[in-house]
DNA sequence: GTCTATAACGTGATAGAC
DNA sequence: GTCTATCACGTTATAGAC
């Protein structure tokens, strides 16, 4: 069959979200693909190549994802929503967590040469959603303390953490931290009806 | 030397949060420790045992120094303070990650023995830091919507997330989450003096 | 592009001497 | 309690035929 570069990322991303890089191998690949280790290793030669290209196409889809949730709504707390809602499905409902967080937790582990990726996408999503929560509060749909930047870190951690102890500890615990995360960026300040 | 076996678990706690645990081989406690690997399989007969082990450790830790926590100041805010300072300790200035992340990470790799030691390192920061929240806003000290349980999830996966970011992107990240968290806490009733 | 075969090495774990 | 030696196996990766 053609095109077995995305098949083999397919499958390469899912046992990355759901073990982790040290944790998977070209067997697992082949046993899953119906392929040989040797043909894998004609696709994808070392497994550093396999990474690189798996975060790339990250990259690459958070772009166009992020792109498309401003496309869809101005409105900085739907786009905030959106954001959220695309985590539960990357998640899977609960087997995988964040591509970023595994890969973060095995940073000392993992080929140098991919850390640069790693730091661009956490970037890439601190930029945007501080921009999101930049608008919140010109706005008036959200108000928080401190910087857009703080805050944009304080939930990207949370989204990040929660991902990986809802699957150990159950899908409440992931939306217990979505509904929080909202909570805190409520405005107070109580409108009189239009 | 007497006393072995807390030794090996302090290189493997350090080895463990620095790199994971299906990234860390009885050669590497071997090389450190400066004694073959037999003698650690004397020790710990399996990665296994071994992982049982320093999770029991953390456990005993976990209630030991939240424990002095509560005895060192009865008020709330005092209280988190001097958990998220704890955390940054654990993280000894941003090479290592929280034990409980680590494991989380690789929750579906690990044997399957620990993973309920797991459950219950997060289930008892869980129920110390509601307490916490619940006092503050009994007290006045603290302000925020839904109920403490969830919020100290919200925390919880804020600094996990934060410690694995920040090892990647730097500590200053790790500061702004512990900023967020102190600050969305804050009440913004204002008192009037006395 | 896929295969079989194999190399070179690291892994967790055990046997048995001291 | 520590050691040397070894086992059985899984790992990444390569060679070369089809």
């Amino acid at each position: 069959m053609m095109d077995r570069k995305p098949q083999i990322l397919d499958v390469a991303s899912e046992l990355l979200q759901t073990r982790s890089f040290t944790s998977f191998s070209y067997q697992d690949l082949s046993d899953r693909l119906g392929i040989s280790k040797a043909s894998v290793h004609h696709h994808f030669a070392s497994k550093e190549d396999l990474l690189l290209a798996l975060t790339a196409r990250y990259r690459a889809g958070q772009r166009k994802k992020l792109a498309e949730l401003d496309a869809q709504s101005e409105s900085p707390v739907e786009r905030l929503d959106a954001y959220l809602a695309w985590m539960t499905e990357l998640a899977s409902g609960g087997h995988k967590i964040c591509p970023l967080g595994t890969l973060q937790a095995e940073f000392n582990v993992i080929p140098e040469a991919v850390r640069a990726d790693i730091l661009e996408l956490f970037d890439y999503a601190k930029r945007w959603l501080s921009g999101v929560l930049t608008d919140g509060l010109d706005r008036g749909e959200m108000e928080f303390e401190g910087s857009p930047t703080e805050r944009a870190v304080f939930i990207l951690s949370a989204v990040q953490g929660a991902l990986q102890i809802a699957r150990a500890a159950g899908p409440k615990e992931f939306t217990a931290v979505t509904s929080q995360i909202k909570l805190a960026l409520k405005p107070r300040t109580e409108k009189v009806s239009s």
